[in-house]
RNA sequence: GCAGGGGUAGCCAAGCCAGGUCAACGGCGACAGACUCAAGAUCUGUUCCUGUAGAGGUCCGGGGGUUCAAAUCCCUUCCCCUGCACCA
């Protein structure tokens, strides 16, 4: 038998159509102890790949193992439908983008529904459908599908809107300024990898440049941008670009002096700006002067090509001792200026910038790839060791690294400077414009930075279970962090209406904190059993907080699940959430809910990547579809492989060959099952003695490691330590039938968490029922045989020495004879253990006890040999030697009794002595060498 | 810049928090044997170096330290990866 003799795909089919038809998935409340679990739940705007996966089948696994361990199991399931994905995908549908089209094609999507697809709805449910029908079904996933839910329902706005209105109760909404991207034609705009809104710049980050305001005589504003506002002190000259045109602009009452393209900026960032219709060259500006604001030296205008008006303001002040391009522009314009060194940094002596520019042989400023590295070198060597110097006033002596916004507050606090923002790169929208960073004077933000709120969700985050540990440690400083987040956006995307604002809409992070608790609500719903249009404010607090009355007995209904049900005890999702939705998912939770409600546990896993540890995204392609997978490994070999191939805290590649060999590994088990069920009835009380005590060991061992979700260490046990010992059992001619009938059974149990379809398939050779709905075996300390562990660790001890020494010599044997330790040995083996245990042991007590038995005394001489070394190893064993020598057993019966066993691996006689008997066979005199549990051994 | 993770034998990957059970789980690959007409699958064994008696030596990015004892603790250094907010 091989692979194709487990026939997988109808396998799987079957038993997932049977658990369906039965509803096993859907939760119910039975045994008063609950578990919720449930993952972040997807966005919905194109098909998932196998990476997806590995989270959904994580949950799948724990809520298993949970609702096999007494739980009532709830692991409800929705998708995250808000946002611009599905808009973006809808657009590309309705402008027939090829990539998109073909993509569709390809699943065998037909012409009529691709149609369809242009509207956003259309996209949420079609996915919606493939995720619950393609992944999570074909996958036996027990979700209570009856749960099912999205967040553009009009049940989930609702909810969302309650949410807003208790955020704004509690003073956790607020307004201030913001900035934001912003195309002039299409209006906001994400910024983000995926470029949905965008077609360049997908990396871009803003910056903020501190702009100082340099002031001529005739009062007219220079304004030069730049990120290190504390070289204010060492600035020496303006450089202006005199090929181009400058602009002219009022600005809150002064005039200021511009680049065309800045001031096109500044309209949408700033409040009072005015274009003043009137332009001046840069080279009418050369050789003017202007005042250093706060200082007040006056410095002259230098001619400065380099200085691009598309940046900031394209103005830009001079630091020749710490800017190496500045040096070098210095240099080249051949004037007399000194530089001015206001940064002492260990490394560097006057000048910085001109050593920097020195030591890589910068000669011009054309070149600009090593004038990078000297920028890089010098800002970071003075940004951590740089001190202000004597030249800075009231400033001397602080750190660089301390005083970057002390310099920028104060300038900005005396109107000589202020923030211009500005992308890092270009971004350009998809309707080809040039996005900008707009001002949004009055945005709304839930104020995450509230100092109660994060030290009251850290006090929850303590008694949470999270993991990996890494995360529980670092989970502080990120509520820490977490500053306040504008939640409201207007544009087209999908979402929730922000109730304090009309045409706003709740932005996707924000809506997607509390949703775990609209599970509870959404069965009901969608039994329609509660209309949407009754989920007032007063139903959500009554059924959430428990404030006011119920008005109708399904309130009470609903609150009664939630009470059973609530709170989340793990929430699973991928490491990319640990700084975006698990703070806000916590602190939502802590802001809102009452206290009994709050969250127990947090589940990160990391990702699976493609060859060469590249994140899986479907635009670099080259991943099976996950349908695809599933029908070509089985469903049970790639939950096999998830859970296996590495720990759920690091990421792994996807590796076809890998799955296959899971593949392989599942028929394996499946063929070995069904030739046990053909032996012949034997027993062997030693043998099958140990078999039942490893298997309680695999249990308790399995139950401690799923019990803190280590998957990886529970799955090793079960399917490839389990499998290695009932191997061993039938190599050394184990046979028991009804034995192994009861281990089969055990065993399929234990597998059943994490291969179900393979566990549910041997499980109903002989019975009826679901072995999704058995109890998982509970470690029985009863079953546990030290002795025979003892003596099977003895044999295969004994028979790997032989074969050591067979190796070394290669001997071809003809008889091997074995001589166990004398009981004499033991005992002072054992006394030597004791007096460690006492922390007593020394060569002088110990003979000094030992020389107490009279029986000792007569072979004084021999005892005294053996004791000589043994103090040093007995003080290296560790715990399970130690413990291995102090049960007792008869060496040499016990080998005796597998004497056949040996006999037929080695091919030859076999000869077991008691190196204590008299006139025994020992020509090489090997029988001193018999220590316990390591024989002697002699090989003709 | 801020914050976090990581470097383990040919490859993947446990172990590190609680030092000794570690030549270092497990898997893959490779080699040998068994089964087979054969291939695949499966089973058994080997797989750092040395070794004609079950042994010894060296090893966990580099360097240094603490300790009777370090992959594990401390210091230092090099390299890789991830997140950073109106993207989910």
């Amino acid at each position: 038998m091989d692979a194709k003799s487990y026939n997988y795909i109808d396998i799987e089919q079957k038993w997932q159509n049977k658990w369906f038809e039965d509803k096993i998935y859907q939760a119910k409340k039975e045994k008063q102890k609950k578990f919720l679990i449930h993952f972040a739940y997807p966005g919905v705007s194109g098909y998932l790949h196998v990476g997806h996966m590995r989270g959904f089948t994580y949950c799948d696994i724990i809520a298993r193992y949970k609702r096999m361990t007494g739980y009532d199991v709830l692991f409800p399931a929705g998708f995250h439908a808000s946002g611009i994905p599905s808009i973006g995908f809808a657009k590309k549908v309705e402008r027939k983008d090829k990539n998109t089209i073909n993509y569709l094609k390809e699943y065998g999507v037909s012409d009529t529904l691709i149609e369809k697809l242009s509207d956003p709805f259309e996209v949420v449910k079609y996915f919606g459908n493939v995720y619950v029908n393609d992944y999570w079904k074909k996958f036996g996933f027990l979700i209570d599908y009856s749960r099912i839910m999205s967040t553009i329902s009009l049940g989930y706005k609702k909810f969302i809107q309650w949410q807003f209105y208790k955020l704004k109760e509690k003073n956790l909404l607020i307004q201030k300024p913001h900035f934001a991207p912003f195309c002039p034609n299409c209006g906001p705009v994400a910024v983000d990898k995926s470029e949905t809104d965008i077609s360049q710049g997908g990396s871009a980050e803003i910056l903020e440049f501190t702009t100082i305001k340099f002031k001529m005589k005739d009062g007219t504003i220079l304004p030069a941008a730049t990120l290190r506002p504390e070289t204010i002190f060492g600035v020496t000259n303006m450089w202006i670009n005199p090929n181009i045109i400058y602009v002219k602009a009022k600005i809150n009452n002064e005039t200021w002096i511009v680049s065309k393209e800045s001031l096109d900026k500044l309209l949408y960032q700033l409040d009072d700006v005015k274009a003043l219709n009137e332009t001046i060259s840069g080279k009418d500006l050369i050789g003017k002067t202007c005042m250093i604001p706060m200082i007040n030296r006056e410095i002259s205008i230098l001619p400065g090509p380099f200085a691009d008006p598309a940046v900031a303001t394209g103005i830009v002040m001079s630091v020749p001792a710490h800017a190496p391009y500045d040096w070098i522009a210095l240099v080249e314009s051949k004037t007399d200026i000194e530089a001015i060194t206001i940064i002492d940094v260990k490394g560097f002596g006057t000048n910085p910038a001109k050593e920097a520019c020195d030591s890589l042989g910068v000669k011009n400023q054309t070149e600009t790839e090593k004038l990078d590295i000297a920028t890089e070198e010098v800002y970071k060597k003075e940004f951590h060791t740089g001190y202000l110097n004597e030249k800075c006033g009231e400033y001397a002596g602080i750190k660089i690294s301390d005083i970057k916004d002390a310099v920028k507050n104060d300038l900005i606090s005396k109107n000589q400077a202020f923030v211009m923002r500005e992308f890092s790169e270009e971004v350009i929208c998809r309707c080809g414009g040039k996005v900008i960073i707009k001002q949004i004077p009055d945005q709304w933000f839930i104020k995450y930075s509230d100092k109660e709120l994060t030290e009251r969700s850290k006090d929850q985050a303590k008694t949470m279970n999270i993991y990996p540990k890494e995360y529980k440690n670092e989970m502080p400083g990120v509520l820490d962090w977490f500053d306040d987040r504008a939640c409201i956006r207007r544009g087209s995307w999908l979402g929730t209406e922000f109730p304090f604002k009309k045409d706003w809409i709740i932005e996707p992070i924000s809506d997607s904190t509390l949703y775990p608790a609209y599970y509870i609500i959404a069965k009901y719903v969608n039994e329609n059993k509660i209309k949407p249009d009754e989920m007032t404010e007063e139903f959500f607090d009554f059924v959430f907080i428990g404030n006011g009355k119920p008005q109708r007995p399904i309130w009470d209904e609903i609150k009664a699940d939630f009470d059973y049900w609530y709170p989340v005890d793990i929430n699973l999702g991928g490491k990319e959430h640990k700084t975006v939705h698990f703070p806000v998912f916590l602190m939502n939770h802590v802001a809102v809910m009452p206290k009994e409600k709050r969250p127990r546990g947090i589940f990160t896993h990391w990702w699976v990547t493609q060859k060469g540890n590249e994140k899986i995204s479907k635009s670099k392609g080259g991943v099976e579809h996950i349908a695809e997978a599933a029908s070509k490994y089985g469903v049970d070999a790639m939950r096999l492989y998830y859970a296996h191939v590495g720990s759920p805290f690091i990421d792994i590649e996807w590796d076809p060959e890998a799955v296959t060999k899971y593949k392989n590994k599942i028929a394996n088990i499946y063929k070995m099952i069904n030739q046990i069920g053909k032996l012949d009835d034997k027993s062997d009380v030693n043998l099958d003695n140990w078999l039942m005590s490893t298997l309680q060991r695999t249990i308790k061992k399995t139950t401690d490691a799923f019990n803190v979700y280590g998957l990886r260490v529970a799955t090793n046990e079960i399917f490839f330590e389990c499998q290695k010992n009932i191997q061993w059992y039938l190599n050394r001619g184990g046979s028991n039938k009804k034995l192994l009938d009861n281990f089969i059974n055990i065993w399929t149990k234990l597998m059943t968490p994490v291969t179900p379809h393979l566990a549910e398939e041997i499980w109903h050779r002989a019975k009826k029922n679901f072995v999704s709905n058995e109890s998982y075996p509970k470690f029985n300390p009863k079953e546990i045989s030290e002795k025979e562990e003892v003596g099977e660790y003895l044999l295969s001890e004994v028979a790997d020495d032989i074969a050591e020494i067979l190796k070394v010599t290669k001997i071809k044997p003809k008889k091997i004879c074995i001589y166990t330790s004398p009981v004499w040995k033991q005992e002072i083996f054992r006394k030597a253990i004791e007096l460690a245990a006492e922390n007593k042991l020394n060569i002088g007590i110990l003979m000094k006890e030992i020389m107490n038995d009279p029986k000792m005394k007569i072979i004084a001489k021999q005892v005294t040999q053996f004791v000589g070394k043994l103090p040093g190893e007995v003080l290296k064993l560790n715990e399970n030697d130690t413990k291995r020598y102090l049960i007792n057993i008869k060496e040499d019966e016990y080998i005796e009794k597998s004497k056949g066993y040996l006999k037929n691996i080695f091919s030859c006689d076999i000869e077991i002595f008691n190196a204590e008997d008299k006139n025994i066979y020992d020509p090489a005199d090997k029988t001193r060498f018999a220590i316990p549990l390591r024989p002697a051994i002699y090989i003709e």
